[in-house]
DNA sequence: TCAAAAGTGTTATAGGTACACCCATGT
DNA sequence: ACATGGGTGTACCTATAACACTTTTGA
């Protein structure tokens, strides 16, 4: 291995011709989540051809030579859901040298949490199946999408905390009781209710509306929306949950 | 654009040939941060060649097709550094279509934490210059450079609280107000020295050593040593500073 | 004996935890 | 009327912040 220079000065530098270096390429894999019935899923495609043919693995593609890593990974997301307007985040790139069967391939990781939702029906294109899948029991994955999934998993729980990144997993009018569910179930921890509602109470992003619950056998409950700019500003200002 | 599909399923089924895939590029950028007379730094290198001569700019290189993307950062930190066993961490990978003027080449930003060190001879050799710059007087960097220092510079914040990258920022024996000053440092906050010294009483990774410091003109501090192992085993049972 | 920083103790208060209790609706 | 979950109040207790005080060294 030749002694290191700063990047790219010439062919001459190198030992190895700078040509060599652009014989990679890269891709984005995306990490879905879903909620549905107090259960995180991850939405999975199973495979129709070599290499791992039939084995399920995390949607993902080539990233095309003219697009942004952005743009590559809310493509994939948006081919399998039709769903727009997702906070989207990077969440780690994997690099490792056999990674790939057929070349040199890396591949950043992203995540997104989207309302459970019916699948788009160009998602059939893709592959054989694409499928939610509980986030508790999960197949045998293609590639390293295990290890990507696990990083996931972990990077969520932070992101929840954080980032607006939850701002899509509820319906437009949620109650309160479903906000904490959801976060009991990405945390996996349980609150006591009027703790929690005493940390929210003052929230400046929840918007309580002239609206409750209809058809529930028991008081009704008052139903809120998320104001996301005001989250992102308190965000700004330092806000995170502290649950 | 045609429709998308799953990853490297043959050339016919791409619209552009899967050979153009392999065109690009990636590398690693490190962010070396340093820590000195109260001040953090980070090591810069003022390029020797186009593109962006003479701007200064973070140390990187191309990944070499047989290398890992950790192993590069670690190569691209010893070269700068001769240190070794200093823990690194990947920040975010960068990849603007335009954001390389030779072509299309994504970076995979890494961050490290070191004790202020003078630079290894070896450093020459990589450019022009070689230089500590305070993070409060950044000159005009090259490429996205100042977009990846100012992501790091916020992660750094995070990471000190929760990962092990401070460790080898402080000498081998030091003592607790280093250790507070350090913090104060980073995180840009002030700490009572009473309550911090409370926070770490009996955390098991701060070994207190049977020894002071020497011809100072106060009272001599009792020295410390970390104990990594212990550090490890307490943020793998979730610690975290809370500083 | 003085300056300077190490190191420890004390107290008031804010915030979290646990829990009890009432409310509104469908059956 | 009662079951069910919505919604609120309170009392205790602990963690934290602010500050005062003692200790040990070199000059």
């Amino acid at each position: 291995m030749p002694a290191s220079r700063s990047l790219i000065q010439g062919d001459d530098m190198y030992a190895i011709p700078i040509r060599d270096f652009f014989k990679s390429a890269f891709s984005v894999d995306c990490v879905i989540f879903g909620y549905h019935a107090g259960e995180l899923k991850v939405l999975l495609i199973q495979r129709g051809s070599e290499p791992f043919e039939n084995f399920w693995a995390l949607p993902g593609d080539l990233v095309y030579p003219d697009e942004d890593l952005d743009s590559a990974a809310n493509r994939v997301l948006m081919d399998l859901t039709s769903l727009t307007d997702i906070p989207i985040r990077q969440v780690h790139t994997f690099g490792k040298v056999d990674r790939h069967p057929l070349g040199r391939v890396i591949t950043v990781a992203y995540l997104a949490l989207v309302e459970f939702t019916e699948l788009s029906p160009h998602a059939s294109s893709w592959a054989r199946q694409t499928r939610w899948h509980p986030i508790s029991r999960i197949p045998r994955l293609a590639f390293d999408h295990k290890e990507i999934l696990d990083r996931s998993v972990l990077d969520l729980k932070t992101l929840v905390l954080t980032e607006d990144i939850w701002s899509k997993v509820l319906p437009e009018k949620f109650t309160l009781t479903q906000f904490q569910e959801f976060f009991e179930c990405v945390l996996n921890k349980r609150f006591d209710k009027g703790n929690f509602r005493k940390k929210l109470s003052g929230a400046p992003f929840l918007r309580q509306l002239n609206e409750t619950q209809k058809n529930v056998s028991h008081r009704p409950s008052l139903l809120y929306s998320l104001d996301r700019k005001k989250f992102q500003s308190a965000r700004a200002k330092g806000f995170a949950f502290d649950f």
